[in-house]
RNA sequence: AGGCCUGUAGCUCAGUUGGCUAGAGCGCACCCCUGAUAAGGGUGAGGUCGGCAGUUCGACCCUGCCCAGGCCUACCA
């Protein structure tokens, strides 16, 4: 049964707008106040109103919509020229993006605010394998890739791509709804995406310029590669598995074993002679071997027989591929006898290496840093032609087959010296690099060895090649032990087979000069070298602070521990490896001549791009390559090269010879260049005066951006650079969906709105990593609330106040003091918007709304606002400053807040549902010019001590209700005197005050026991207060305002 | 394993070139107001400044080591 409704027919229902009833003691009279009035509501509602406002701002300017609107009126004021970095078209948006983009929406808007035309381009990286894999996958799994893969080639890589290309549209538009939903400002309706033809052209364009400046190259470098389906596989393509593989301890002989003996500090005589001879001459008759200090051996006798350097691998199929062996010169290494031999190792390993062999004679000899062995040289046990050095190279034959240094070696497993393989292994080639060492993989695409390994393997396969080699060691008598082994192996996602390191030609971009190859290049005699380019632009910028202007092409970093971070990565890069075989991306557009000579020159690549610009990079798969070098003209190009090609001639090949090269771009080198792609070809401007990204993209895209702009336009693409961290879970674990800690960006829109979320963002320092909860948000909420409330407060009494400039008020007045923090406050809040300090502009907005307005001035004003006439010039002068301030405060929240601070700047306007006005079409307020006399400092104070008093009286009399007390102020140094006693009372809180010249302290007084009345419409005991007319109990103030004597 | 970075109250953050009893807001507890009311105001309790050692008259701040965490490399012969 249901309670029915205790209200009497008849009676009136309790209203909405509070009538002037209450308040006072029951039985007096009820006179009407100026409540406030609003229709600005306490409650957000955000998650309704957000997408209303957002569609209001798409219809602004007849449908031109905010962001057009706002930059077409800015068409000639000083640009901020921001970029965004493209996140890759995969996937919901997840916490990373939620910052990443409201940090840059914080740029944008308070750009425009501060006059500035900001346009912002949002942009998306679509090609690449992420993509490619999960379309591969679902036509696996569908079942439909068995028709395709039995394509033409061509054909075949079309039908993929065109899957590709509607799974990244179809994840642009999701991301870029999500995104608008976070209400951030930007070009939404043009948005970049790489795989759009005029960008695609504008890359290849820049590598154009890269090829003109001789930065790109062609070489050899070992990747995974697939046996089972010839071709070379990505990281992700790889699934790690078990395996039983052979590992082997071979020992390599050393060329010279005086060399090792001098090494190891060994005296230079033979075992056997007489030990009495032996003390002096150790180290003096000879040079030492190396400027390090000598060996520390006991300068016991040197073996008869040639020591050996002992290797592991568990690849033994690779040993014909070896080129040099590496020790860590840090380690101490031993020269051991085993059973015999004397063979060189590790020290910390000869343990556990001669026990696993079961050997039983083992002595250690001597002992010697690796930085020792360095240059020492060793027999190949089975290889005695050099190698050839590689594609493109230069190879010193002096440190073939040497010991060389690489500090990855460790001494967990094996010798403690690595058998090295450039062509086999991804360090190994670092290695072979540095120490110009052959590039030489003598294992062909099928896995079988070609004609330059020792004839006994030619044609066998490199699993079959295990076993072959370790027997031939054995044989030869270079085994020292073996054994099989389990461990974790890479295998191809699809065939599921073991593969392989292999090297293949690729495409680099060179980042230290001028390689061989690219000498003698169009252009090529001002070649660039993009490290030393890079570091100086690094440096450059450094010892820059806040605010000053940062040098030419020198780089600003915030935070600056940046610069450290990219200075590092840039030392130690190795060239930059740009192609990659695949489908999904953008054609390297190299052809290949019948002879199988790589062919690609700067304005063969440009004429491609011209066509690309036309058709899109698909025209690469379905035009012939006289199509795609129709504007091309090779008697016109100065490069060498063009002396390939001649279309007619009887020394040239003709272009319809040329076979089209199946390399695609790195997709970082596409993202890399969109600051021609996008800034330069949509006149935006270049450089950008910011980046701001991920700290993962100092290795990224800040590099990928840098070099390829380094060596097309001789300076950085950007003035500063700017690093936020990563999300954390509230213990500081990483988040991850696997873990299942994630939080969902969707969640957080549904659960709390994008302008808590932005206010949430803006709380941060995010130059560390931002621990996320779900409770934080709630936090973030309260405080939202708070600045909402404190603006619903001062509309609520704007509401039959018309605004108008210029109106002259005391410096001593409550308003001349409240402008004046509002002033200082603007000029802080505009200052940390420029210096990207938007937790410094959230905390100042806040506090300033709590304290200053909430507990301190509209509590002093409330009094005036209810309970003066109307229209009284005080009641004005009040509405004057709170209309100044609101109208000031949207504005300054605007960047962080567009939502709240647009429905709260339209409501102070009265703006109705078609009014197009918004505060995002202004710019920040201009000072309010207030002039706040000089004793507001020492009044406060005052002020403050007589708060305290007062919190001490209520505990120790009866007051309970400040407007019960009186205070006497102490004013010794006659500050005060200038000041109105109503408005300190009313900071006070209190009814009355008196200001005393000779007072030490703040004294309060009961006012009840001066007989003062309480007045029936303010409750102030002012003294005043009598009975009037009416019969109620009135102060005069009162009185006048509802018209009574 | 290496490079860079972080670690101050339950939470988010301040702490200027080493020098006062280490601050603020939120949250929490208690109180006031009931004409901002699913609001507003006030008061208070919370910290061995990640740990250990060192330099110094003095260290949250400088140095070293360790612990925990993050990003990026390298994960291998």
């Amino acid at each position: 049964m249901s309670t029915p409704s205790s209200t009497p027919p008849g009676a009136q229902a309790p209203d909405k707008p509070l009538a002037a009833e209450g308040g006072g003691a029951t039985g007096k009279h009820k006179y009407p106040v100026n409540l406030p009035k609003t229709a600005f509501p306490m409650k957000a509602n955000l998650v309704q109103n957000e997408p209303a406002s957002l569609k209001r701002w798409s219809g602004l300017a007849a449908g031109k919509g905010l962001y057009t609107s706002l930059v077409v009126e800015r068409a000639s004021a000083p640009a901020f020229v921001f970029h965004d970095g493209p996140p890759y078209a995969n996937g919901n948006i997840h916490m990373g993006h939620l910052m990443n983009k409201c940090l840059k929406d914080f740029v944008v808007r308070s750009q425009m605010m501060a006059g500035k035309r900001c346009a912002f381009v949002p942009g998306w990286d679509c090609h690449g394998l992420p993509i490619e894999h999960k379309v591969m996958t679902d036509l696996i799994e569908g079942g439909k890739y068995d028709k395709i893969a039995a394509l033409p080639d061509d054909q075949r890589k079309m039908a993929v791509r065109r899957e590709c290309r509607k799974y990244a549209e179809k994840f642009v538009k999701l991301q870029g709804e999500q995104m608008q939903r976070l209400l951030t400002l930007g070009d939404y309706a043009h948005p970049y995406l790489t795989m759009d033809p005029a960008y695609e052209g504008a890359v290849l364009e820049v590598l154009a310029d890269l090829v003109e400046q001789g930065l790109v190259y062609r070489a050899l470098k070992p990747v995974h590669w697939s046996i089972a389906n010839e071709t070379a596989l990505a990281e992700a393509e790889l699934e790690y598995e078990d395996r039983e593989d052979l590992s082997v301890y071979v020992d390599f002989e050393a060329l010279d074993a005086d060399a090792v003996y001098d090494a190891f500090g060994l005296a230079k005589k033979l075992e056997g002679d007489d030990e009495d001879e032996e003390e002096p001459l150790t180290g003096s008759l000879r040079e030492p071997p190396l400027p390090a200090p000598a060996g520390r051996g006991e300068g016991g006798p040197r073996p008869a027989q040639r020591p050996s350097f002992m290797i592991w691998t568990t690849t033994p199929w690779t040993l014909p591929a070896n080129v040099g062996i590496a020790v860590n010169p840090k380690h101490e290494y031993a020269l051991v006898r085993v059973d015999g031999n004397v063979t060189v190792m590790a020290a910390g390993l000869v343990e556990k290496v001669t026990a696993a062999a079961n050997a039983e004679d083992v002595r250690v000899l001597a002992t010697t840093p690796g930085a020792n062995l360095l240059g020492l040289r060793y027999k190949h046990p089975f290889v005695s032609n050099p190698p050839p050095c590689g594609l493109g190279r230069v190879c010193d034959p002096a440190h073939l087959w040497s010991v060389v240094a690489a500090d990855y070696v460790t001494l967990e497993d094996g010798t403690g010296i690595v058998h090295t393989a450039p062509g086999h292994g991804a360090e190994d080639f670092a290695t072979g690099l540095r120490e110009h060492l052959p590039i030489y993989c003598p294992v062909q695409g099928d896995g079988t060895y070609d004609g330059t390994a020792p004839d006994w393997l030619r044609g066998v396969s490199v699993w079959d090649a295990n076993k072959k080699v370790t027997d031939w060691l054995r044989n030869s008598g270079h085994l020292f032990y073996d054994h099989t082994f389990t461990h974790s192996y890479p295998h191809d996602w699809r065939s599921k087979t073991p593969t392989i390191f292999r090297c293949t030609e690729q495409w680099f971009v060179g980042v230290d000069g001028l390689p061989e190859t690219a000498r003698g290049r169009a252009g090529a005699a001002e070649g660039r070298n993009l490290r030393e380019m890079a570091l100086a632009s690094v440096d450059a910028g450094a010892n820059t602070t806040a605010g000053t202007a940062v040098p030419q092409q020198g780089v600003k970093f915030v935070p600056e521990w940046g610069r450290n971070r990219l200075r590092g990565m840039l030392e130690s890069r190795p060239d930059w490896c740009i192609s990659r075989q695949r489908a999904w991306g953008l054609p390297i557009p190299a052809f290949t001549t019948p002879e199988g000579a790589a062919f690609m020159t700067a304005a063969s690549v440009r004429a491609v791009a011209k066509v690309v610009r036309e058709k899109g990079s698909d025209a690469w798969f379905t035009l012939p390559p006289q199509e795609l070098l129709k504007h091309y003209d090779a008697a016109s190009d100065k490069d060498p090269l063009a002396k390939l090609l001649a279309e007619g001639s009887r020394h040239g090949v003709p272009a319809h010879h040329l076979k089209k090269g199946n390399d695609i771009l790195d997709v970082w080198f596409e993202s890399g260049t969109s600051w021609n792609a996008v800034l330069r070809e949509r006149n935006l401007g270049y450089p950008a005066d910011l980046y701001l990204e991920g700290s993962d993209q100092h290795r990224g895209w800040f590099q990928s951006s840098l070099l390829p702009a380094l060596g097309a336009t001789g300076q950085p693409p950007f003035r500063t650079l700017l690093t936020h961290g990563f999300m954390v879970d509230k213990h500081g674990k990483k988040m991850s969906k696997s873990i299942g800690n994630d939080i969902k960006v969707e969640d957080l829109l549904k659960d709390h709105g994008a302008d808590v979320c932005r206010w949430w963002v803006a709380s941060l320092a995010y130059e560390n990593d931002v621990k996320v909860d779900m409770e934080f948000f709630s936090l973030a909420g309260e405080s939202y609330r708070k600045v909402r409330n404190t603006l619903r407060f001062m509309l609520s009494n704007l509401d039959d106040y018309q605004h108008s400039a210029g109106l002259n008020f005391s410096g001593t007045s409550l308003e001349a003091w409240v402008l004046g923090v509002f002033d200082a406050l603007s000029a802080r809040v505009q200052a940390a918007y420029a210096d990207y300090d938007y937790r410094t502009v959230h905390l100042a907005l806040y506090e300033f709304c709590s304290q200053t307005l909430s507990a301190t001035y509209l509590a002093a004003v409330k009094d005036r606002l209810y309970c003066d006439k109307p229209d009284s010039p005080r009641r004005r002068q009040t509405q004057h400053a709170l209309w100044t301030m609101t109208d000031g405060l949207c504005r300054l929240l605007a960047p962080l807040l567009p939502h709240t601070a647009d429905e709260a700047w339209r409501a102070l306007h009265k703006a109705a549902p078609g009014d197009d006005r918004s505060v995002h079409l202004l710019t920040f307020a201009p000072p309010t010019g207030a002039q706040p006399d000089e004793g507001w400092s020492s009044a406060m104070d005052t002020i403050a001590a007589a708060s305290k008093a007062l919190e001490d009286a209520k505990a120790q009399t009866g007051i309970q209700n400040p407007l019960d007390a009186g205070v006497h102020l102490p004013d010794k140094a006659g500050v005060l005197a200038r000041f109105e006693a109503i408005d300190l009372a009313d900071l006070l809180g209190v009814s009355k005050v008196w200001i005393d010249t000779s007072a030490e302290a703040a004294r309060v007084e009961d006012l009840r026991a001066r007989g003062w009345e309480a007045c029936g419409r303010s409750w102030k005991r002012d003294g005043t207060v009598k009975k009037r007319a009416d019969g109620g109990m009135l102060s005069d103030r009162d009185a006048a305002a509802v018209g009574l004597a």
